[in-house]
DNA sequence: TGTTGACTTAGAGTTAGCTCTAAGTATTAG
DNA sequence: CTAATACTTAGAGCTAACTCTAAGTCAACA
């Protein structure tokens, strides 16, 4: 599969992927006899592993080293269950400031209602 | 107050302050003779409000605007009030998306909490 | 007098994660 | 045969919100 039928696939877009690749999040991506990218089966799978990770929040340097440990095989699961515990604290920290961040708007908007009131 | 002793207040880089200036958050700086900026009590409180907004998770560009309708006066408090009500909707939808992605992450960990007791 | 230190400006650099451009090659359709 | 299309690469540009640099002015101190 050429890469736009894979972009076209993933949702992801060529120069995105092409940058994936880049920064070393696609590793050993085939290619054709002329050089354009061949991806398989084993890519969707991949390149939906990343989106998840992504859409969880998690930055694409962090996918990195998740990536890395996952190639290592399963002998790191240990440490990839780590990095997602570690992730759960960041995440858990920004959904606590979201909170304040909402109780303080809701006071200002409280004062709102006051001052226009009168 | 020179830009030191204002940044050091305000706990604003200098730098910072006059990107603050350069962007339209900050108006009307009063200038000494030689031209340096000289910073008063009223700044104070505005740059206090500006942290305050940005600490509610408002973009700079909000905060412009929010900035404009404050210079305004009075008369704009309806229309101020509506924009921290659309910053709390934006707020909501994060906390709800972070909700998620913890779900996912923990998922996630609990796959590899079975995986690593076989 | 000279040097230290605070200030000024315009504009470049930083980070993350893309997003796009330029220049070039190769394949395919009419 | 030529035009359109898809691909390749290196590297520039984008956004947000700073952060820093360079080059210069000016006042105070030893």
């Amino acid at each position: 599969m050429n890469i736009k039928q894979f972009s076209e696939l993933t949702q992801v877009s060529a120069h995105t992927l092409r940058y994936y690749e880049k920064i070393g999040l696609l590793k050993q991506v085939n290619r054709t006899a002329n050089g354009h990218r061949s991806f398989t089966a084993k890519d969707i799978d991949w390149v939906g592993f990343i989106k998840r990770l992504k859409e969880m929040g998690m930055e694409l340097k962090k996918i990195q080293q998740y990536a890395d440990l996952r190639e290592q095989g399963d002998s790191t699961s240990e440490q990839r269950k780590q990095l997602l515990e570690e992730h759960v604290v960041v995440v858990e920290n920004r959904i606590e400031v979201e909170a304040r961040n909402l109780d303080k708007i809701k006071q200002k908007i409280q004062y709102y209602n006051k001052i226009i009131k009168n």
